[in-house]
RNA sequence: GCCGACGUGACGCAACCGGCAGACGUGCUCGGCUCAGACCCGAGAGGUGCAGGUUCGAAUCCUGCCGUCGGCACCA
């Protein structure tokens, strides 16, 4: 607009961020201006980030993503009176340390708070208000302590439990992995080969709660696709067991499950799991070699090449024939390995006219199939594929004509009758392996007996039979149970794990008799299931948490977290949660109200970013270049939280000049009233902040920010009442220049004041919005003209108007109008012909 | 294969409930400032994956296809 004499150039002078931010974020410690606390009559807000893994590359860019989001409104919300709890922490056990320890020889928390000093140090430059009095670590002792009294709950609730089982072993790292940390036959964490073994383990019983988990999802505010994981992961399937007498063999008989009861007369063959039971029972003597070879051929076959092969189905036949419960028929029993051991019985019924995988392995092996579900009620004697979708029973008897639904319902209470079936409801879920073969985890809190056949002290080696079958819990009182001094923190190979190494530990002598220490350690998973309880009540040395703490700040209203924890970590998290709320520690179902994954930042090359790529962008140096607001308001600025988007260097270009001109802008205030444009303009601006921050759409709320100071930047003067509310509503996003400018805005006084908890600036509805609007004046829908209206024009005055406007009445003369759109504050719009 | 999300300028992305497509930012071009360059200031160019449909009007709703990303993967 104006070029007036004193524009930039000789203004007072250069933001420098490296002066200003560190000097606010010692100002905010040494005050502890963020210290959480609850004031009565206030709302509170409890914002919790997912608290990182401390490793040894530090922070990435990626983590102050979700940071940033939830620091923005943690400062957005005590500026509105709010008391907030916004706390950190370090998930600090894990293997890397443990690896770390394993080469040099050094213990593991030597490692652990070494990284954790650089996260800290890290997470501090960037400004984010956590209250750090609260801070915690998983791997303290004070922390240890209540993560194994949960496990005690669990033990004394039954729900924690030792099994021989066969798990994954993993031969390189030395322990077995969770189901979830599998992935295609290899360990999520490295890659390494897993095999199956039978092992003894410690099992939590989250099977326990699979309708609870699955049904409590219908309380909380998550993504969508996260909810639609979690019920798949739970994979609940509503449908029947049915009993198959084995032919010729006395009292030989074996279960199926289906959820299609109603399908029972279509069974042309029943096929068993290569690892059931009955196979080498029932098996002919004619069948024998092939079904052995079979077996075996399919034990080796890892995970990776039966889903490769998911397309082809293999079997032999058992030689043995079942006796269909309704018909009485005999049906031959088969081994196939697409029916997997470890679901439901074990055990399917073959029926190839209703279902895919039946009919491959019909078509395949040549098995007869036979249509009993038909969609229009006739007979089709060929079937060029299974039909699975519903329709009326056919071939089926007194069953004959009733749709799908009802004929399920109707063939299992006919079996319940016959005592040959019930109605049963399975899961995918399955229990929770606990144990880890490893040093750096916390050690589960249990001894067993000892028996010393030959007499002698176990501690130097004496032979001892420990009597797993007889666990007995470590007094609460003696918690915590901590790890012992190991100058080797290999992993054993046979599978005890390191812990069983330290003699002097694990055996120990109790009223003369000696028992020894369980050496399984939990899993990472385990300290991360309860933090957010213990930022409640961290220096709480009575118990995990008081009543009052919980009270005070429970549940967690926004959780921000990558979308990776969507089923495993936030699975287990609620699963310990409805067990604490069982037995009365906590009052929610849930934990968790409100949940959104940030979407993972890429590397320029639109890759996923990684040392070995080399795209990994390193915050340090960012802040180094242009300061954390910089980093937060570029973060920020890329897309949306939950988007998907590559870190471009070039960009932040954008949000420097943004803020170096927010700091011009309001560095030259003056006194100069509010212009009744800009006063509208500051309005709107506030409004859109406020909702934009309320929907998380924090690109969107700096985008008007930049619209307004790009406005006040084209004043010849800046009124100081747009300044001080433009550097409060830029606070939450860049709180370093915020304050700065609040200081100077204030007249520098000797003792600096925060604007931390400032008022949030508000707004006039009336001011947001224009009486008089341009819109646009279509012709078959066309812009043609524009036209200046009153918001509440009538329909006459708007087609008077839209008439009369230039570049319109050439496309409307002549023409008869056949139809007048006008939608008030939107368009007009001429349909002529 | 199944489920979900997405596809807008050279690039990152805006657009409420269908209503002037591209806000905001990067880059580019031109101009100003400057001895010059950088910074800074001002101006400008630039498009809805494809094919249909619904509608006065479609980036938005519907159908099909193509592509990208994420998840699941013989769960009976």
């Amino acid at each position: 607009m104006s070029d007036n004499a004193e524009s930039p150039g000789n203004k007072a002078g250069k933001y420098d961020h490296a002066e200003v931010e560190p000097r606010w974020q010692k100002l905010w410690e040494e005050r502890a201006t963020f210290r959480a606390e609850r004031r009565p009559g206030k709302k509170k807000r409890y914002l919790l980030d997912m608290f990182p893994y401390p490793s040894g590359s530090g922070l990435h860019v990626g983590h102050p993503e979700g940071y940033t989001a939830t620091d923005i409104i943690a400062r957005y919300a005590r500026m509105r009176g709010e008391d907030v709890l916004h706390p950190m922490g370090w998930d600090s056990f894990g293997l890397p340390a443990e690896q770390y320890a394993i080469q040099t020889g050094t213990h593991p928390s030597e490692k652990t708070y070494e990284n954790i000093a650089t996260f800290r140090r890290q997470l501090k430059m960037l400004g984010f208000s956590y209250d750090w009095d609260r801070e915690l670590a998983t791997t303290d002792e004070g922390y240890v302590r209540w993560t194994q009294w949960i496990f005690l709950l669990l033990f004394k609730q039954g729900l924690a439990y030792q099994d021989e089982i066969p798990v994954n072993w993993c031969p390189a790292l030395g322990t077995v992995l969770a189901n979830e940390e599998v992935i295609d036959g290899k360990s999520e964490r490295g890659g390494h080969p897993v095999v199956r073994a039978p092992l003894r383990q410690w099992m939590l019983r989250i099977t326990a709660y699979a309708d609870r988990l699955a049904e409590d999802l219908a309380e909380v505010e998550w993504p969508e696709g996260t909810l639609t994981m979690q019920r798949e992961w739970i994979g609940r399937s509503e449908g029947a067991e049915i009993e198959f007498a084995v032919s010729g063999h006395e009292g030989a008989k074996f279960s199926v499950f289906t959820t299609r009861a109603d399908t029972l007369l279509g069974v042309t063959f029943v096929v068993l799991a290569p690892e059931h039971p009955l196979v080498k029972t029932i098996t002919t003597d004619a069948q024998r070699a092939a079904v052995e070879a079979y077996v075996a051929q399919a034990a080796s076959k890892s995970d990776r090449d039966r889903i490769s092969q998911a397309k082809t189905k293999t079997g032999v036949p058992t030689g043995a024939f079942a006796v269909h419960p309704i018909s009485g028929e005999k049906v031959p029993i088969w081994v196939g390995d697409y029916v997997i051991g470890s679901y439901g019985t074990g055990a399917v019924m073959g029926v190839p006219a209703h279902d895919a995988r039946d009919f491959e392995f019909a078509r395949q092996l040549g098995l007869p199939i036979v249509e009993v579900v038909s969609p229009d009620g006739k007979l089709h004697d060929v079937l060029e594929a299974a039909y699975v979708d519903d329709g009326v029973a056919v071939r089926s008897g007194d069953l004959d004509g009733l749709p799908t639904p009802d004929c399920s319902r109707a063939m299992v209470k006919k079996l319940e009758g016959m005592g040959r079936g019930r109605g049963k409801v399975t899961y995918k879920l399955r229990d929770w392996v606990f144990s880890r073969q490893r040093y750096w985890g916390e050690p589960i809190p249990i001894y067993f007996p000892v028996e010393l056949p030959e007499g002698g002290d176990p501690q130097k080696g004496a032979k001892a039979v420990i009597r797993y079958d007889q666990p007995i819990a470590v007094e609460e009182s003696e918690l915590p149970l901590r790890l012992p001094a190991l100058a080797d923190f290999r992993p054993g190979d046979d599978a005890a794990g390191p812990l069983a190494r330290a003699l002097d530990w694990r055996f120990f002598q109790k009223d003369g008799k000696w028992y020894a220490r369980e050496t399984n350690t939990m899993p990472q998973w385990a300290g991360s299931c309860w933090y957010y309880l213990r930022f409640l009540d961290p220096k709480n040395d009575g118990a995990g948490w008081s009543k009052e703490a919980y009270d005070a700040w429970m549940p967690v209203d926004l959780y921000v977290g990558g979308a990776e924890h969507a089923v495993l970590h936030l699975l287990y998290s609620r699963f310990w949660h409805k067990v604490l709320f069982d037995a009365g520690h906590v009052s929610h179902k849930e934990p968790f109200k409100k949940l959104v994954h940030q979407g993972m930042i890429l590397g320029e090359d639109n890759e996923k970013m990684s040392k070995a790529r080399g795209n990994v962008v390193n915050p340090d140096d960012i802040v180094k270049a242009h300061g954390a607001d910089c980093l937060r308001l570029y973060e920020m600025f890329m897309g949306p939280l939950e988007a998907v988007k590559p870190w471009q260097s070039s960009q932040i270009q954008g949000v420097v000049r943004f803020r170096d001109r927010v700091f011009a802008v309001c560095s030259r205030a003056t006194n100069e009233p509010l212009d009744a444009e800009t006063e509208r303009l500051l309005h709107r601006t506030i409004k859109k902040v406020s909702d934009d921050i309320d929907a998380m759409s924090f690109n969107t709320a700096i985008s008007a920010m930049m619209v307004f100071t790009n406005h006040l930047n084209g004043l010849p003067a800046v009124p100081r009442e747009a300044a001080l509310k433009l550097a409060l509503l830029v606070s939450p996003f860049a709180p370093h220049v915020a304050e700065e400018l609040w200081h100077l805005l204030h007249g520098s006084p000797a003792e600096p004041s925060t604007l931390a908890y400032e008022p949030w600036p508000t707004y006039d509805v009336k001011l947001t919005v224009d009486d008089v609007i341009e819109m646009a004046v279509q012709v078959n829908g066309k812009v043609r003209g524009h036209v200046r209206l009153a918001r509440a024009a009538t329909e006459e005055d708007a087609k008077a108007a839209a008439l009369a406007a230039d570049g319109v009445k050439a496309f409307v003369e002549g023409k008869a109008i056949k139809k007048f759109v006008y939608v008030p504050g939107r368009i007009v719009n001429l349909v002529v012909g």
